[in-house]
DNA sequence: GCCGGCATGTGCCTCTAATCACAAAAGATT
DNA sequence: AATCTTTTGTGATTAGAGGCACATGCCGGC
């Protein structure tokens, strides 16, 4: 176990271990080898050896990893061991979408708090029983709810106001589902999903591939 | 312009680069650096020039490049000419929202088939008047209408099956958004759209970053 | 028609990430 | 207890992507 920065494409494969090893988990499964996991995820086995490397010795040699253990280990590395607090920030299609999905909760993500500036929608309540806030109230109840990290399902060209917002409320990790790159200070974590993005590779595919 | 093998970033990022284009025309900015497109894509200038070169030469010295010709050429690069004909498979929470998204539309993927195995959705008409057909006329339907791509909106459980289906159909693309790891013959493109890695690695960020 | 300025296109270098290959070590076997 | 088998952990190697820096070439001004 080095002291060395790790990469981020190391985070993403842990996080892609871990649903194997639940998988493996449900079948009862209690050793695997960095071979079987590989296979599994669809890497390198080395890769997988040198990803769990960066964090420590978690495996037999001879042996293998045992599910359980590696499992656990991996979800504390990633924190997941604990519940983090999410806001979302704008409760259309896909915003509801995500709020109903009970996946999230069971790894631990809970919605604490939702925003919209839809006069319809605000004080209205989601399937969840999750009430509606409007936008002005993101500062307080952030901190009152103890918010970490924000979820954007606005339209694009509200995007960079709301993640202002979000920061100026004290949330430092943001999932910004809005076509758009966010501008963020330093300290400040921004993922994107972008499906657009993944639809014109498999188009650039089609074409040229 | 050398015949390279394209890195899969250079796909990615094009993508990125059409839509600060598109943000440049409505503007009525009429030319563009690569410096200001950069910074507008929060990337290298030599970078956006690198991955240009890749298919040609696009700009003029000393100028910059013409936002409306490069858009074009780009999008031709990418295969956004042109209309995609899109299933997808799964019509839930997730499922629903893709389908309503008009912006998906306005870039040239359209929905043309709709399936899922609930009794109770089959026969139904979604908003947009798409109709939802059992998984077992999936090979008929999309062979019909010609679909190319196929979205995956299914628990993960079904997902590979439904993979093998689509691909058996004809479709050469597929768009996975369950949380699992599809296996697709050669000449087939999967791409994942996966929320929960990118929740973890802001998790892994706020943990230990 | 020539000259200066400026942004592109590209060779070269750097840095990071992935893969290979082997020594170390644990458990099984005799 | 010694040996064999197996799989880890890791140094070395390879591959690849990103960034720098400059020559090239185009446009506008004079
Ligand atoms: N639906 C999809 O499948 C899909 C796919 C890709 C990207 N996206 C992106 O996700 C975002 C949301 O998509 P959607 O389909 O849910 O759109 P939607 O129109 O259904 O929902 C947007 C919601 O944001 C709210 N809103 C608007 N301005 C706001 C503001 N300033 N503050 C708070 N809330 C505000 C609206 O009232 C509405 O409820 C968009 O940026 C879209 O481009 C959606
Ligand atoms: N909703 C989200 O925000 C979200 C987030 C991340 C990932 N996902 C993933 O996306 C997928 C769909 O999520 P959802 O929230 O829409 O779930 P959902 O339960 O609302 O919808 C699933 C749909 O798939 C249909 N279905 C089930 N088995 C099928 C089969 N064999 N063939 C065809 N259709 C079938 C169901 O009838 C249902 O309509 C899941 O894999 C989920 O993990 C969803």
């Amino acid at each position: 176990m080095k002291f060395l920065k790790i990469p981020a494409a190391t985070i993403t494969r842990l996080s892609l271990y871990t649903r194997a090893l639940e998988g493996q988990v449900k079948d009862q499964v209690t050793v695997v080898s960095s071979k079987k996991l590989a296979e599994l995820c669809g890497v390198n086995p080395a890769q997988i050896r040198k990803d769990l490397a960066y964090f420590g010795q978690f495996g037999v040699r001879g042996v293998g990893y045992y599910v359980k253990e590696l499992l656990f280990d991996i979800k504390k590395i990633l924190g997941l061991h604990r519940e983090w607090h999410l806001a979302i920030v704008g409760v259309g299609n896909l915003g509801c979408a995500l709020v109903a999905h009970e996946n999230f909760t069971k790894q631990g993500y809970r919605f604490v708090a939702a925003f919209d500036a839809d006069p319809m929608k605000i004080g209205r309540k989601l399937v969840t029983g999750l009430l509606i806030y409007p936008p002005n109230q993101m500062h307080a109840i952030c901190r009152e709810k103890k918010v970490e990290m924000g979820v954007i399902c606005t339209p694009a060209e509200f995007a960079q106001e709301i993640a202002n917002r979000l920061v100026d409320a004290g949330v430092k990790a943001l999932l910004n589902f809005a076509p758009t790159q966010i501008q963020a200070p330093e300290g400040i974590k921004v993922e994107n999903v972008d499906f657009s993005v993944k639809l014109d590779n498999l188009a650039y595919f089609l074409t040229a591939g």
